[in-house]
DNA sequence: TTATTAGTTTGTAATCATTACAAGGTAGAA
DNA sequence: TTCTACCTTGTAATGATTACAAACTAATAA
């Protein structure tokens, strides 16, 4: 649970203005094990934040990303979602439920050498299927 | 190369009906290697099928995804590419030129024991960086 | 061949996530 | 406290995709 000073601290290592909305929504993001869209983070805040704008939140977020303080995620539905553990792991959609799974990964395992002469900078790994919660119901 | 006639016999045999429409998108797509858009599919056919619809593309290729016949893409930017081939394979995306290419995959290399109570259906792997084109460029 | 009909195509309008823009507000430095 | 570069906000624009309804046609059977 990171607290709104840890992550003051943070923004102002890497020299990025300290803002209240950046807070909160980096707060949200930090203590969210769910993926949230833009959305689910507006409807969070907004009586925290009543003055908070869509537009304010894909700001923050695509700057957060640029920097590498975050990650956005392209799951195959229509809405970006983020991520503040920024570390390589995996992802895992459940085609039932919807939810979405971290799991470890260990990226040096995959057999590339077909891009032996491809300069790599990221690699994403994203499962799909149903999970044992869901499998369980059925 | 695959023919008219062979695709032909491939949606005979899957109990799809023929259309014009259908063969014309699925032979530029099964002849393509660059995971085309609807819209750079809709340019290359209009000319050649000038009553085309983009509600015909999004439409055929929908419904031969569903099938199983095609796959969709999804990468970092907001259009969806479609791609022939069927089988696991890996895509990797160039940051500089935007080409997307296939390379070879063993899905079974994955270590993914916290998995094990999950059902897996899909595994996506999708690399970004430079290819050696651009790499040799700078 | 012709008639029938369920499935297909097409153009247009609607949807919805995201970005552009400009005006007002504020963090941080001096 | 003042200044200014940067930030926030609401609204409008964008662009990919889907909804819809009318016209069309592939496939089947008589
Ligand atoms: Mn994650
Ligand atoms: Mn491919
Ligand atoms: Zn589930
Ligand atoms: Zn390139």
């Amino acid at each position: 649970m990171k607290t709104l000073e840890d992550l003051s601290n943070e923004l102002k290592r890497k020299n990025i203005r300290l803002t209240h909305q950046r807070l909160k929504i980096l707060e949200y993001l930090s203590n969210s094990k769910t993926h949230p869209t833009v959305e689910e983070i507006y409807h969070a805040l907004k009586n925290e934040v009543p003055s908070l704008s869509k537009t304010t939140i894909y700001n923050t977020l695509n700057y957060l990303s640029e920097l590498k303080l975050i990650k956005t995620l392209i799951v195959d539905d229509n809405e970006a979602r983020f991520d503040a553990v920024t570390g390589s792991h995996g992802h895992f959609k459940c085609d039932e439920c919807g939810k979405i799974y971290d799991f470890d990964l260990n990226t040096e395992a995959f057999d590339t050498e077909y891009l032996d002469d491809f300069k790599v900078n990221e690699k994403i790994v994203y499962f799909k299927g149903i999970c044992p919660g869901c499998l369980s119901k059925i």
